[in-house]
DNA sequence: AAAATGTTTATTGTAGATAAAAAACAAAAT
DNA sequence: ATTTTGTTTTTTATCTACAATAAACATTTT
């Protein structure tokens, strides 16, 4: 097998869903606009859709005739880009508690697992080295550096830098900016959930990336975006696996919050500094306590 | 074919240069540990020097029979490793008039071109990636995104951040630490440079990249390291292209440097602020003066 | 016993092949 | 004339295979 057709059976299945009985649908070039595919794609979900008698396609005539079943949709296992389930596989076998700091990473063995072959797992693992969380020696082995109390103190550091750039430059956009449009919006979210904090609390965590993504895009610094996207998947994962006082910590995080967009809505440069500062250093504390006790860097 | 052994041919190479006639070599794995290969290539290595005639070998003994000649070495063309032959291609081509923002990249054309396989291409521009000079849309091509000014720009801000906290850093260090014996001693080597500023110029790069090297290594800091490795490779392909008044540029910095160290070895945090802006300032200038004048980013 | 050499095994680095997906080209319809 | 559909070509993503290299194991030497 050279290559699944995941693209296909994923945008099939988003497709599928979003259909409505006797609805006529647009051209080709519009539909693979709409899934972010190409056209091939697009055709190759049409020519499926005919065949299963969910759709009636003549030329520009594509009607839909029925309702998709969930029995018309190919299955999650089949959908999942192959680097997403390396990259699942991955994270957790590294953010298991018998990964110590210092493992050898197998690249035959982590291909043989997770049932693929060796390149994607190569490429996987180049991608992820700029995580930091782990390293290569050439002409041999990957070696775990883990996530530890060392790493995660060199994450905020930078992290605290870039926010504090970042959100200085916020402060200086132009009122007419969409991104004070796009803030208040998250403002008011923040507002929201704290009025029902105790059947919400687990949501924060999609809030508090967006928000601080915001922040960041106004740098607009393709390094300070791309260490960003780093942050947010090792704490994706992280998160995950270690869920601790979520409640209490998501609260006081929601107000710190709140205290920020504040601080730039004044555009008072001080006051934006001080308020990131001080939600910078609660999001630290946060991070060095959701640490595995254990795991201290193996020099 | 596989692998090329490059690996074996280059240590051979850097192995056979520094034997001296009648003297006796030491272990297998004192020889590997020598060259930071594994003890299979050093016995390689030895079987080839037996094999020409350059050493008599039994067991453990090792006598060198004969100085070996320019003739015994493998030629250069054979011992570049396919990653250093992938990089330095692809920076030709990226750094040429004609390679406009914007731009496809091809793998399979750059592999043709290059005279190797797709795979390491592939994976030799993931590894580049992270310099944010070209960008991959998923399922299709990667684009160039160029040395332009908003590179220059975004660059010359992180390292400004990152450079400042280092600076800080190494002035809290302890006077025992060996950082201060290599600042004194690139400090000299500065002074000594300046003495012979019209011979010597052109070496200045090599010498600016070890002294910015220094202080980032006091941060300890995985992310700020990493992202120095990437300046300085960029900046080694950039500047071999364009030079533009190295003469005075360089001594202007040397003094600089020389002041920046000053303060350094003062301890003053104030005053190693101010040199180290001061001469971050210069070098902001100096890189975006060094850009082709045409490239602007084509959002 | 510890270190060196001799031998075998495991793992990485790279080429080549192939299906999926994108992109380009050609013909038809508004 | 522009957009849509039909068809073909190009390119990417991924698997498999194999030589180079590293690493492990076994034997010998000091």
């Amino acid at each position: 097998m050279a290559r699944q057709n995941t693209v296909f059976k994923e945008a099939y299945n988003r497709y599928a869903v979003a259909l409505r009985t006797d609805t006529a649908l647009p051209s080709e070039p519009e539909i693979a606009a709409q899934l972010g595919v190409s056209r091939s794609t697009a055709r190759a979900i049409l020519t499926r859709l005919s065949e299963e008698g969910i759709i009636r396609w003549n030329k520009r005539q594509k009607i839909v005739l029925r309702q998709p079943t969930d029995h018309d949709l190919f299955p999650s296992e089949e959908t999942d880009s192959l680097h997403d389930i390396i990259e699942r596989s991955f994270m957790q076998r590294i953010l298991a508690d018998d990964a110590a700091p210092g493992m050898q990473i197998n690249e035959l063995e982590l291909a043989r697992e997770i049932g693929t072959g060796t390149t994607s797992v190569r490429e996987f693992l180049i991608r992820f080295s700029r995580f930091g969380l782990i390293e290569k020696r050439p002409n041999s082995h990957w070696t775990l550096k883990g996530f530890t109390r060392e790493f995660a103190l060199e994450l905020a550091d930078v992290r605290e830098m870039f926010e504090l750039h970042s959100a200085a430059e916020f402060g200086r956009l132009p009122r007419d900016n969409q991104s004070w449009a796009d803030l208040a919006a998250i403002r008011d979210e923040h507002h929201a959930m704290l009025d029902d904090i105790n059947q919400r609390f687990k949501d924060f965590s999609v809030l508090d990336e967006r928000f601080h993504l915001l922040i960041h895009r106004a740098s607009k610094n393709r390094f300070i975006a791309d260490f960003y996207d780093a942050i947010a998947i090792v704490f994706h994962y992280h998160y995950q696996w270690n869920k601790t006082a979520a409640r209490q910590r998501n609260e006081r995080a929601i107000h710190e919050h709140l205290d920020y967009i504040a601080a730039l809505e004044s555009g008072d440069q001080a006051a934006i500094d001080a308020a990131c500062r001080a939600h910078l250093h609660s999001a630290r504390q946060t991070l060095l306590q959701s640490l595995p006790q254990i795991a201290t860097e193996t020099a």
